[in-house]
DNA sequence: TATGCACCTTCCCATCATGGGAAGGTCAAG
DNA sequence: CTTGACCTTCCCATGATGGGAAGGTGCATA
């Protein structure tokens, strides 16, 4: 199996295959006579599974450790379950500070009437003329 | 004033204060017989408004749009509304996926024991050697 | 057989916003 | 006159990904 066939197995692009080589997150591939990239199916399998990581965004280096893990027999599920908390609460705060930016601006949007006028509740705020949330009544 | 200065007036660092001018987000700052850079009233308010507005997510081309909508007396709020609201879309988008992957990764957290064994659920899913989200009881 | 086309190889560069650090100049206070 | 805190420019790194060039390989078809 070609590099080209592995990407298509997995979703995960050629130049990303090439790139995990590189900083060894998967082991050097073999190679034909061709010199061309030679994939199994253990192959293949880390890559679904380095792609899945990915999906649930995973970094680079987490997905290391649970390689590591995955291949560990005598893993603790402990160690995966704290992995993955850790990227959870990631994600929590992540999703709080988009949150808070949404949040600010759907209402300096709801202040601004967006007509062909300059005044603008937005561009005040930004320009630190208004404070981020006034006491408007709307 | 000099950039040290108009930094820790505006919260943006020195670094960035010197990007911003070589990108052309702001104008050339004057400078000293020294060569030093020398900022003013005017400097340090556009400043404060690329940083509230890198504090509301905004991409520097958003900022470098808002920064000439401000500038422009005859702007429509119109304008300024659209490319907020454009902002919130992405926003959405973002927050969106990352709940996602929050809700999955909850999940199949909350279904691995956290024990001194190796049986995982999280690395099952993934895997491949179990669906993302199993119709478990739980 | 020759030619074309789809694939592969390596290598360098770009993205986006930010920071680190080196090598050296400037300035005020001790 | 030294010390230390500033400033200058320049190059490099991050994280994950893609673009594209220059050139080799392999298979099907005219």
């Amino acid at each position: 199996m070609q590099i080209g066939e592995a990407s298509s197995a997995t979703g995960v692009s050629t130049k990303m295959i090439r790139h995990y080589e590189s900083i060894g997150l998967i082991p050097a591939a073999g190679r034909r006579s061709s010199n061309y990239r030679d994939y199994g199916a253990e192959d293949v399998h880390r890559l679904g599974f380095i792609r899945r990581g990915r999906d649930l965004g995973f970094s680079i280096e987490d997905i290391r450790g649970l390689l590591r893990l995955w291949a560990d027999r005598r893993r603790s599920s402990r160690d995966v379950k704290a992995l993955t908390e850790a990227h959870i609460a990631e994600l929590d705060a992540k999703i709080a500070l988009l949150g808070e930016m949404r949040t600010t601006l759907a209402h300096l949007a709801h202040c601004c009437d967006g007509d062909s006028r300059p005044d603008c509740p937005i561009i005040e705020s930004l320009a630190g003329d208004a404070p981020l949330h006034p006491h408007h009544a709307h």
